[in-house]
DNA sequence: TTGTAGGCGTTATCAT
DNA sequence: ATGATAACGCCTACAA
């Protein structure tokens, strides 16, 4: 009763495994009656070819790894989602690898990815540690990569990515034109890129407006929920902030929470906004003002140029990196 | 500059293939010498065997597939982490399949693994029509299959569920208590088996404190937003219940939106209690009451449970089916 | 239109 | 301790 190969089919009907293969292939030259009573067979005996050995044979996996730091997170659900879409027209298979934000994982994934499990990569970095290497043996063995999000500089590959430097700049603006005076900025880790990105878009509207940048106001949390609760409650008490702009949306999620223990006030005594694919962003209390990215059109064009790729080769071109418009949508917490 | 291959390796060391095959697979019977420089080279040359090829001589793929009906979900993205962190530890990967609730793809992605794609299968069905045929073939094909909360009765396989009777027993039961009499039940698919043993809960409930079962309030909703508005809009206006308890969590969250629209006050004029993952539950304007369910330990289990039987040869014993508890949370919107 | 045969890259068996 | 060889299941160039 185990699965029942192209030989056996092929004897069944005596005929030879040539034949049948042609059957599922589509290809020309065979008889349509033939063609016919093959399938028939094969969906009597329940056979189907088999993939291990016939991507062996194509030296191709129909398959896309997709790394990301978390899955339980909106915003990268969201984009898996949209990668998910793609590959599936594409007839692909998505493998997902999460890091939890662990270069060392990072490091295992794509190297053991060098053994075609996979055709194509789409990843978003976890952004530790400054040795890249390990992507460079990606390119030599032609497998394409994808960014996104969360990208290595000096890895010249495909990005996609939103206008991270605009969107907080404006972000900033906002709680500024809403009357906030100190403005905390909270990340998770300065050294990603795209932490950095975001700071600056912090500190240029704070610039423009002639407010004083504070080094004791960019407010370094990590990715546990405690501990950032711990870190918050000492920085808001210290410092006593009237806006908060968080450049993730856990921390957001943090600072509500911190600030209903501390009595402080959403948004009369203080005025939050924060990057967040959160779809209920409005339900919050108060509702959370967010800088929306648009995950899932992201995991769409991701694929798209993945797949672009793998057709033509393995090469990117300059317009494969794209940088896509996050929206600022303005709710209760920054005083709408 | 392509993948090398352990043929091209072992004539760079003047070895048989077999001898540069046995370096890797930790084998006894070889010089503690040879080995080192046969893995020194293979460094150098950045070599790695070839996952298809050794598959499928050992005819088994490392791969596990999961099947979930959404994956933006808060649900189904914790489950999945709770079955990738598993699959990792065994030096699995893992196959993601998204159904959007239709069974026309779940019946092709169940298909299509009867191919040597994957070693097992969690899922959590679509619940979409009767017929539940092509799931046999797994079972011939010696291939084992986990469902997960969403189960098909008719199919003789483990099951990971929770105690869903039992709870919304409990949470009718709250509702009852906080002082409600006209209760909605709100319900994606009545037909689905989660739907109606909830839907059982629910209706015992009501028997046991002596209020009426009425038809009407049992509310079908569908998957779609906009849809669900309208019809909750409309069931609110006419029925104008006192409580609602939500199967599903999207459906709260429509309970929400409404209300907020129609100007109808939680929990003063509605409670609400729901089945939700939501980690910001107490977040909400106001807090959502919830029966939240252990999602990772779900996807923990299930794969667990998959990994043993996939080890003893794909059968599953009575002990696989688990019934796990949900955790009832009282909080502001049902009247806490 | 169909069949024959070789090879994709690996590993286990058997021999040396 | 190492090497030669066959086999995993499929696909395609070539032959008929």
């Amino acid at each position: 009763m185990d699965a029942i190969n192209i030989k056996q089919l092929a004897a069944k009907l005596n005929l030879s495994t040539s034949t049948v293969s042609r059957a599922f292939r589509g290809h020309s030259d065979i008889n349509k009656e033939t063609k016919e009573r093959i399938l028939a067979m094969a969906k009597e005996l329940n056979y189907q070819p088999n993939h291990l050995a016939s991507n062996m044979r194509e030296k191709r996996s129909k398959t896309i790894a997709v790394i990301v730091p978390e899955i339980a997170n909106n915003f990268f659900s969201q984009v898996i989602r949209g990668i998910e879409g793609v590959a599936r027209e594409k007839d692909y298979h998505v493998l997902i690898y999460v890091t939890d934000d662990n270069y060392e994982k990072e490091v295992a994934y794509i190297t053991h990815l060098n053994s075609g499990r996979a055709d194509g990569v789409i990843m978003s970095v976890s952004g530790e540690a400054n040795d890249h290497q390990y992507l460079k043996k990606l390119k030599s063995k032609r497998m394409p990569l994808v960014f996104f999000d969360r990208v290595y500089e000096d890895i010249d590959t495909a990005k996609i990515t939103t206008n991270d430097y605009e969107s907080s700049f404006d972000a900033t603006e906002h709680l500024i034109k809403a009357g906030c005076k100190k403005i905390a900025y909270l990340v998770v880790n300065k050294n990603l890129s795209i932490g950095k990105t975001r700071m600056n878009g912090y500190i240029d509207a704070l610039k423009k407006h002639g407010l004083p940048y504070v080094d004791e106001y960019v407010i370094d949390c990590s990715n546990d929920y405690e501990a950032n609760s711990l870190i918050l409650k000492e920085a808001f008490k210290i410092l006593k902030p009237d806006g908060v702009f968080a450049s993730v949306e856990r921390l957001a999620f943090s600072t509500y929470y911190v600030s209903y223990e501390l009595g402080i006030k959403i948004p009369e005594d203080l005025k939050v906004i924060s990057f967040s694919s959160l779809e209920i962003a409005p339900l919050l209390n108060p509702s959370l003002s967010t800088i929306t990215q648009p995950a899932f059109d992201m995991g769409v064009k991701s694929a798209k140029i993945l797949f672009r790729a793998m057709e033509s080769g393995g090469d990117f071109s300059e317009s494969d990196n794209l940088i896509l418009n996050s929206k600022l949508i303005q709710r209760r917490s920054s005083g709408g």
